[in-house]
DNA sequence: AAAATGTACACAAACGTTTGATTTAATTAT
DNA sequence: ATAATTAAATCAAACGTTTGTGTACATTTT
């Protein structure tokens, strides 16, 4: 009983039919008969009939598929994200290809080669922390292939993009933490090539200097978001001799692993020094030793509102319209209730 | 310059051969001079050129692409899974077409509708949590493709899959358990009808026979993993009149609802009542009030045994093997070093 | 010199659809 | 009765590949 799934030529042999009349039976088109409709439709369904979709896909020049090329499908922000594309384009009968770049900026290049392959209609693509040559997005361009980047966005001129404002959110921690009395606060931030980490480190010195704090670059810390480097720049913090009462973390793994290290290897608890991060993961809620404050960056509106901005452009058919869509979600400030 | 990409057939216009020639050519086949091969990798290359997947699998009849439904990519089980169902595929250079159920029945067979239309060459599944019926993995059967089930597998016969033993890991942590003295031990399961739950409680029963203390069946309660019947489930442990002094939980998502509950709502702390759970979570050990033990799963493991096995199937080309592959991983109590 | 072999390419069908153009027959208008 | 209209179905091309078979020419064998 393991046939071949039945196609439209099975069922047009069967019936004595042409295959056009078949398709367009199966579609309710005008032109064919009532009867011949229904002979169709319930020979069809006994032949458990599905449209081969690649073959459509060839036919249409369309895939109704789109590429989702992230970092780290474990990182809480990204499945949110995923959660938020699925949905919409779940809504839209669109198929999503997703892969993950592993932060690698080599493997990111084979993925957007694969769904270039693959002939996604659209692509949306958050990209690796280490990624600094762009060629791969703008070949894309000569494909008519969309791209709608967010939240880690490339520092490129003609793009569509949705990203959060870290600067708002961050001025916001910092004035949370100099209300509290701080006055001497660390930002352990990540790689310097990535805009997210200009826009906090620029927030952090708009807030000092609006309080007429004076700012210390030394107590900035750029680092690649592992563990070790983590570590190593807590460790700096800890030596400067401004000695820091709170620190500002580029996100909740980097303040759990800060604030563990501050732990296992000095007698300082948390309590000792305020840590205040970004992301605010579900998870915090049911730890003890985390960061007083958050900085939420909406991982699922930022998800959501990149797919439509896609699936605007997907529906407005090829006319050369060169606008470029630049989405801003301002973050917030979320206290952690204890 | 946003041209259609580059199609052998405009190679062979530009060069005045035909599109059979180019196709060889571009597959280095003998048959073909080294002038010409020359020649038509030559103009390939400047124009772009990348063969249209989609015109191959229509071709083929493959589409090398293997389907994975899950339910939740933001549990980190799934997400470590995918990493090794991703790592494998993409050796083989298959892709892979995800999509969560959201644990929702009704969700994944409209998934499994979806990957049969797409004509995946096979599918990896892990099923929903409420998925009672299972036609529609029969369903499959009849286009000849193949399911590799991984950890949550349904309970039928003739079926690939790939699963842990949760027994032994169960029996592992009891014996802990009764070890350190424990004696009124409690088990927060999951839905009855998952076999993994079956299991944990046979597990459950076996070593506590084995150390011949008195099975209670008030103790193991049943709930759906929601935070809402976790808090329940923890509620009536609670009340019990033997005073549960160990938890068993379901998984480690589980035992923070618990444990958090017993933070808030009671003044007991995690250390009068002791947990165990399942998962192993990398988060955990970022974490204070947390199970001291937890029984390893071995995401990783199970979904490169489950790819491996996919592609293995593959393989043997249509031949009528019917043997069904069966793999069992065995799960271990990990103790965290505080 | 004729036959056999080999080389390098072209032809055409196939995969499963969609769709513009065309045919045939039946119905209506003139 | 003839022409125009409509209905219902067919034809054939196209999407971009792959691949079995055919063919022309040159080269080798006898």
């Amino acid at each position: 009983m393991q046939s071949k799934p039945s196609t439209i030529k099975e069922i047009a042999r069967l019936l004595n039919l042409s295959v056009s009349t078949i398709s367009r039976a199966l579609h309710d088109h005008r032109s064919i008969g009532v009867a011949t409709r229904k002979k169709v439709k319930d020979l069809a369904a006994k032949l458990h009939y599905e449209p081969n979709q690649t073959a459509i896909f060839l036919q249409k020049g369309k895939t109704k598929t789109i590429g989702v090329i992230l970092p780290e499908l474990s990182e809480d922000f990204f499945s949110t994200a995923v959660n938020a594309i699925e949905d919409i384009a779940y809504e839209q009968n669109y198929t999503v290809l997703l892969a993950q770049s592993r932060d690698d900026e080599e493997r990111e290049k084979q993925l957007v080669e694969k769904m270039k392959n693959h002939r996604v209609d659209g692509l949306l693509i958050s990209v690796a922390k280490n990624t600094r040559t762009y060629e791969h997005f703008e070949l894309l361009k000569r494909y008519n292939i969309p791209i709608v980047f967010f939240d880690r966005i490339p520092s490129l001129k003609n793009i569509h993009y949705v990203a959060c404002n870290m600067e708002t959110g961050t001025i916001q921690a910092l004035n949370y933490l100099i209300k509290k009395g701080h006055r001497a606060i660390g930002l352990i931030n990540g790689p310097a090539n990535m805009y997210a980490c200009t826009e906090r480190k620029e927030g952090y010195i708009t807030a000092l200097l609006k309080s007429r704090l004076k700012f210390d670059p030394s107590l900035v810390i750029n680092c690649d978001l592992t563990k070790k480097e983590v570590e190593l720049a807590m460790e700096k913090l800890l030596i400067n001799k401004r000695k820091v009462t709170a620190v500002v973390t580029f996100n909740d793994y980097v303040a759990l692993y800060a604030i563990n290290y501050l732990r296992h290897h000095h007698l300082k608890s948390s309590e000792e020094i305020v840590f205040v991060s970004y992301s605010n993961l579900p998870l915090i809620q049911y730890m003890h030793h985390v960061p007083v404050a958050s900085v939420e960056q909406y991982p699922y509106r930022q998800g959501q509102k990149a797919t439509e901005i896609l699936f605007d452009i997907l529906k407005q058919k090829d006319d050369e319209n060169e606008a470029f869509y630049k989405v801003i979600i301002e973050s917030n400030l979320i206290e952690h209730s204890k």
